[in-house]
RNA sequence: CGCGGGAUGGAGCAGCCAGGUAGCUCGUCAGGCUCAUAACCUGAAGGUCGUAGGUUCAAAUCCUACUCCCGCAA
């Protein structure tokens, strides 16, 4: 019943945490012998400790697991080797690995990236480029190495964004096309057959994670970019306006650049949401959450507050 | 015990601080207007004010406990 004692021709270790991670374990879950998770963490209200995607799917998958509070323990590193693997597959893990534990695995360390290297490396790829209005992205196999996303590149798939998908949506479809990717890719790896290519540094941009000001809608920029914005900051961390009436999260919205009007202003409220001006055009708000209260259509918002076209959203 | 907000007809809110006829914006239903309408006009239905106790002649409103929801911070 062990799965452990099941003789396997690929053996992997496999480092993730995230929700990105997810698709390729399941995909990888018949040769994976061991699943490397962060530690849980006290989180959300209350501060119960709650496990990672990676973890919860893990067990789901009754493999093995281990969360070590550092990659850098020797011990642990000692328990990787000793699981005498071909590769160690990586994808949004949250550690930096270091090269004594890269050179564990046969194969070293293959990292799955959701970006098209150099471009984006770092912790939020996906959120970058939305942020920034990319129209295109993807994700990176690679070989990895001690700098964080610097490692030679072994295969890219690129997608197209669409203008109105979030990050979220978007990550989700990385994480299955990177999925299918690494499932294809691994038997090669493993069997020694594969070019790498080293990055071009010189091209290189950096993703750093994105805070919750980053989220900040605010009624005085471009229109395209606070969509852009919106975009990339949903569902997480949030993409929020400062109004009169406190803080507003923002679910859902669209851009409708053909509306203009005084930065904060209220174009328009009915059944379709409620359009407020940005700068050079505006957002429809569909779904908003006030603070304190659960999220709520932008029609009762406006009901319950009886904001009227002609008026303002900004914060006095 | 991390900080804080909230619970009022189907939805979103006001009323509470200075106890004493349940209000607003929508939705729903009926009727009217219109070639027609998701538009407009008129009318109607619908609430044991989160739960349990307490104070009071009287509690949505004051006091106590509890339940549930959410924001922030991590």
């Amino acid at each position: 019943m062990a799965d452990g004692e099941r003789r396997r021709l690929v053996r992997l270790v496999y480092f993730g945490t995230s929700e990105f991670a997810v698709p390729a374990l399941k995909l990888l879950a018949d040769d994976i012998v061991l699943v490397v998770t962060q530690p849980d963490r006290p989180a959300g209200r209350g501060r119960k400790m709650r496990a990672s995607p990676v973890k919860q799917a893990a067990q789901a998958l009754g493999l093995v697991i281990e969360s070590p509070e550092s990659a850098k323990d020797p011990a642990f590193i000692a328990r990787v080797q000793l699981t005498s693997s071909d590769a160690l597959v990586v994808a949004s893990y949250g550690q930096i690995l270091k090269e004594s534990l890269l050179s564990a695995a046969v194969r070293g360390g293959i990292n799955l990236h959701a970006s098209i290297l150099p471009k984006y490396r770092g912790a939020a790829p996906v959120q970058r480029a939305v942020l920034a209005g990319e129209q295109e992205t993807g994700v990176t196999l690679m070989q990895m190495d001690k700098g964080m996303d610097t490692g030679d590149i072994i295969a890219i798939e690129r997608t197209r964004i669409d203008p109105d998908e979030s990050a979220g949506e978007l990550e989700a479809r990385l994480a299955v096309i990177g999925a299918n990717m690494t499932k294809h890719w691994l038997p090669l790896i493993v069997a020694g057959g594969y070019e790498r290519t080293p990055q071009n540094n010189s091209e290189a941009t950096l993703a750093p994670k994105m805070t919750r000001d980053d989220g900040e809608l605010r009624f005085d920029t471009d229109a395209v970019a606070a969509y852009n914005r919106f975009r990339a900051a949903t569902p997480r961390p949030g993409a929020w306006m400062d109004t009169r009436f406190g803080p507003v999260r923002t679910h859902s919205a669209r851009l409708a650049a053909d509306l203009i009007g005084h930065p904060g202003e209220v174009i328009a409220v009915d059944d379709s949401g409620l359009v407020v001006a940005f700068i050079a055009g505006s957002l429809r708000l569909i779904e908003v959450q006030p603070g304190g209260k659960s999220r709520m259509s932008a029609l009762d918002f406006a009901n319950g507050h009886r904001i009227e076209p002609g008026s303002t959203l900004a914060a006095k």
